[in-house]
DNA sequence: GTCTATAACTTGATAGAC
DNA sequence: GTCTATCAAGTTATAGAC
């Protein structure tokens, strides 16, 4: 069957998703997709192949989406500054639209653990390209913000996006409803606008 | 020995701290503390017990520091409002102060691990009270923010703390040095601070 | 308290029939 | 492509000698 390859690959996404990688054997894997242990191996050759053909699957119109946003914002600009809101509303809203989509929905919380928890290798791997593009995009909305500051709250925003992606905060808070583009760009946006602490403004 | 303990707390902690929980195994963790498989059963009764007393022996001295920031900023406040970097200061420099310190410094990286990737009931068990009167006090401090907001704001900022004890910037970034309480309260404070978006100011 | 030995089970991976 | 059967290794946990 042909089904069998998507089968693995949705059950695998969603096990990987709630519980992580290394917690997830391959075989609670193939008792809820339906399919014998032998085709995994035979479709994906080893359980660490196996995660990154689930990764590769769904990140790539992800990244893409968001690039496209961050060029369109680039063209907006012109010579002139370019918008910050527009710079992290272009990282933000792909991965919070594509939720909403079920295809997607499962895969978001992945990527908010792969990018929570992820190390180095895999993290340059999936991201190293998108992280460059808007490191350079916020440089350019904030001239003024010292280099070593900028770093930082580079990190801090990926801190933010990747707990937003693998927690409702309906797990650890009361809130109610979805969390908007809106809330996470207005929040991140002032954070990054924040005057930098004095003990920094000497290595401007 | 009496020390037989200490170094299987020592291992464990570094080594659920670098690698999770489900991605260390005993035998690991016994081979490099130098005793026996025995002793960790002896002296824990299983793998769960043992990070269990992991967190417990250093996650109340941060929790208890943070409690005693809270009640001085609220005491200095008297009747009046409470200013919002305070508050932020006492759930944040007691981490990152500690983690300076040797005896805490890999715990921090753990603690950080658990506020990310942790599963609701672990959550409420060693962090429930420090959400309470951090919920209370941000909200104190900001009186005009709507409900719901100010719950997401939350949210991120437990991302970003997770994320900032978790990872060292330099891992993805090139940022140099140690990041600092100033850094990270400016960024969150002005993130508190923003303007709520529109779309929730319906819900005030 | 610490050890050896081992139970009882799970893991990722593979060989070979169909 | 899919199956059964199995391997080799690793896993947590325990019993019992010292």
């Amino acid at each position: 069957m042909i089904e069998t390859k998507s089968r693995i690959l949705d059950t695998a996404e969603r096990l990987f998703a709630e519980r992580g990688f290394s917690a997830t054997s391959l075989r609670r894997i193939i008792a809820e997709a339906g399919v014998n242990l032998a085709a995994v191996h035979y479709h994906f050759r080893s359980k660490q192949a196996l995660l990154d053909a689930v990764m590769l699957r769904r990140l790539e119109p992800v990244n893409r989406e968001r690039l496209a946003m961050l060029d369109a914002a680039e063209a907006a600009a012109g010579g002139g500054p370019l918008e910050l809101e527009a710079v992290l509303a272009a990282l933000i809203a792909p991965p919070l639209r594509l939720r909403q989509e079920p295809a997607y929905a499962t895969f978001m919380k992945l990527m908010g653990r792969v990018l929570a928890e992820g190390d180095l290798g895999t993290m340059r791997k999936h991201f190293g390209i998108v992280v460059e593009r808007f490191l350079g995009a916020v440089a350019r909305a904030l001239p003024d913000l010292p280099r070593e500051e900028l770093l930082w709250r580079a990190h801090f925003c990926v801190g933010c996006l990747a707990h937003t992606l693998l927690h409702k905060a309906t797990e650890m808070f009361a809130a109610t409803g979805e969390v908007t583009t809106e809330s996470l760009v207005a929040f991140l946006a002032a954070g990054f606008r924040a005057a930098a602490p004095v003990n920094l403004r000497k290595h401007a």
